[in-house]
RNA sequence: GGGCGUGUAGCAUAGCCUGGAUAAUGCACCGGCCUCCUAAGCCGGGGACCGCGGGUUCGAAUCCUGCCGCGCCCGCCA
């Protein structure tokens, strides 16, 4: 409750400045109370005692005198043991909370007017898309929504990885099966078996290999032939990439995607440029730029290869190009890369690169936006090629059947149509929120039963509380109650507390969006509705009292308005009823 | 060797940026609550040398410093 610090920054003011106490940050030493039940915020004054020769007891005892008569209305003021506890007035909470509910976006401030692109997902062509690209997809995704709604203009970009030398052997592999008569669909219906045996041949066969390189200097060069091949590789992973999108529910689409294709005829451009600002050295036939302080493990300087000494370019150059377009064709200020933490230190270069060879200027902001591995039950990083990783379409397909069981046993009414889209939206949301409910750097290991477990700290859990606040309305509006007024009337203690606790979402919002940590939502959200889970025991909305029952289905609107805007926020969606 | 991340009840985590009171939440465990709006829920209870050692401070999970464990990265792959 931010809100809650101005007026009492505001008394607080002219008593420190009668206490001399004028250099301190007033806003540095408001709180939160660590023990909620001494009050909404508090003051300590212990740091003064010495300067003041008093005791903490007395100053807090002062202080609180002091401020109480100006906060009246807003909250109850007492002192212990040297702090001034404040807990905010009903009356004070009943009006925020009117406020909140009258505006459009839940409170959230939309201050922010950055222009932002989020580099997120990252699939490779011809690669099956794995549980190690959930990640990136639910987190870049969540952000992209969050940075949206906080008023930032926020372009998507999906980077993937449609070029280079793998690509050789690819092309080769579905030459030589359209030959043997097998259809473009047919070889790539399982893509990550048609890149494990197209490896495995590659490995083994000198004669493939040879030819393989062949194809990438024909693939470079623009051979119609060999594109025709590239462009089916390419239009065929598209459609397994947009069918695990849908079914993730996330916003990327194919405009989105901005394959390292793309940037392949701009390279030439990026070495140039470099060359002119004098950065690019010679070290072992490759040209490199050294733009920092990193070394090797011989202590050495690390360069970042711009060209290699076969005269190829690779992906740092590529990156550099990408950098120039997102700025120069887009206009982008803020640059945020949702990318593993195993690539840190190369975007690290490659920005500082960017900022020596002046391509980003101080306006500009760049962000790794680093996340944890997802770890296999048994130990050890899930990996894609070495066959039984985990495929993502297999994962959500999992969970939604999980998910079409529980809805099955808990709520037998609903019909196989209903309850199969209930699914969905509630065994990928189960996915989704586990995903971003704890701190992305951490690993988590990849558990069915932790992630499709409705119980708890879930996705499920959410929606439950949003689809019990549904179902109290469409009740009312049977009985021609609707609830276009929205009053409240905060009268029992667990009314009190849910207000308190949806007055706090837009600052989670706040947080989440300067940390680019969507986990501070979640926690928020999960208050919410534990408060309502609470308030739901203890204030039944179908009451005689008109007037009471209205009161009560204006706090069910906005909580559930809440939920709902704080769920989209993570890409969950909120199903009416489970 | 260097860099980055991480270490908090049996387990999984939040809090660390910006230092305050009895360290918060979920799972598991124990005890209560469905003639009443969905019990996927609610109420109560037990359970923590906040990795270890120093330092700064009236006060440290939080800041500084030195160790230790785990994970990832460290030049022609992305």
């Amino acid at each position: 409750m931010r809100e809650l610090h101005m007026p009492i920054s505001k008394a607080l003011q002219p008593v420190l400045n009668k206490l001399n106490l004028t250099g301190v940050d007033i806003n540095s030493i408001i709180g939160k109370a660590t023990d909620q039940s001494q009050g909404d915020v508090a003051i300590p004054f212990h740091r003064f005692s010495r300067e003041l020769k008093k005791s903490p007891q007395e100053i807090a005892e002062h202080v609180a005198n002091q401020i109480r008569p100006e906060l009246e209305g807003i909250g109850q003021v007492t002192s212990k043991s040297g702090f001034v506890n404040i807990v905010a007035d009903p009356s004070w909470v009943t009006k925020r909370i009117t406020e909140l509910s009258m505006g459009q976006n839940c409170g959230i401030s939309r201050d922010a007017k950055r222009k932002v692109v989020i580099d997120y997902s990252s699939p490779n062509i011809a690669k099956e898309m794995h549980v190690g690209h959930l990640r990136s997809t639910v987190i870049g995704d969540s952000l992209v929504r969050i940075l949206e709604s906080k008023g930032c203009s926020v372009i998507r970009e999906n980077h993937i990885g449609d070029w280079g030398t793998p690509f050789g052997m690819l092309i080769e592999r579905m030459e030589n099966l359209k030959t043997s008569g097998v259809k473009p669909e047919e070889a790539l219906s399982d893509l990550g078996e048609f890149y494990r045996q197209t490896r495995e041949i590659f490995d083994s066969d000198d004669d493939f290999r040879m030819r393989s390189r062949n194809r990438v200097v024909k693939l470079q060069a623009g051979d119609e032939e060999t594109l025709v091949i590239w462009r089916q590789l390419v239009h065929i992973s598209l459609e397994h990439f947009k069918e695990v999108y849908e079914l993730l529910g996330v916003l990327l689409t194919d405009k989105d995607i901005m394959g390292e294709s793309y940037y392949d005829p701009l390279l030439p451009s990026v070495l140039h440029r470099l060359n002119e600002s004098g950065l690019v050295e010679i070290n072992d036939g490759a040209q490199v730029i050294y733009p920092g302080e990193w070394v090797n493990r011989e202590g050495e300087k690390l360069p970042l290869i711009v060209k290699k000494a076969d005269g190829g370019y690779n992906y740092a150059t590529s990156d550099l190009a990408c950098i120039i377009d997102r700025v120069e064709r887009l206009g982008a200020e803020d640059l945020i890369y949702v990318v593993g933490a195993e690539q840190k230190q190369h975007f690290e270069m490659v920005f500082a690169s960017a900022r020596l060879g002046g391509f980003i200027d101080p306006n500009h902001t760049t962000r790794h936006v680093q996340f944890g591995l997802v770890l296999s039950p048994e130990g050890g990083k899930l990996k894609s090629r070495s066959g039984g990783a985990v495929k993502l379409l297999d994962l959500l397909t999992e969970a939604v059947e999980r998910a079409e069981k529980s809805v099955a046993e808990r709520n037998p009414k609903i019909n196989p149509e209903e309850r199969s889209r209930i699914a969905r939206i509630v065994g990928v949301g189960a996915v989704k929120y586990h995903d971003l409910k704890a701190d992305r750097n951490r690993d988590y290991v990849f558990d069915w039963d932790k992630m499709l477990s409705f119980e708890g700290d879930t996705g499920p859990y959410l929606q439950y509380a949003h689809a019990r606040i549904n179902s109290i309305i469409n009740r009312n509006k049977k009985d021609g109650i609707t609830n276009g007024s929205m009053i409240f009337n905060l009268r029992e203690d667990t009314e009190l507390r849910l207000a308190k606790e949806i007055l706090r979402f837009p600052e989670s919002v706040n947080i989440a969006a300067r940390d680019l940590a969507p986990h501070r939502i979640c926690q928020q959200l999960h208050r919410i509705a534990q408060a309502f889970g609470a308030f739901y025991e203890k204030c039944p909305v179908l009451v005689e009292d008109p007037i009471l029952r209205s009161e009560r289905v204006s706090i069910c609107t906005i909580t559930g308005t809440v939920l709902k805007t704080g769920m989209g926020l993570l890409g969950v969606e909120a199903p009416e009823r489970m």
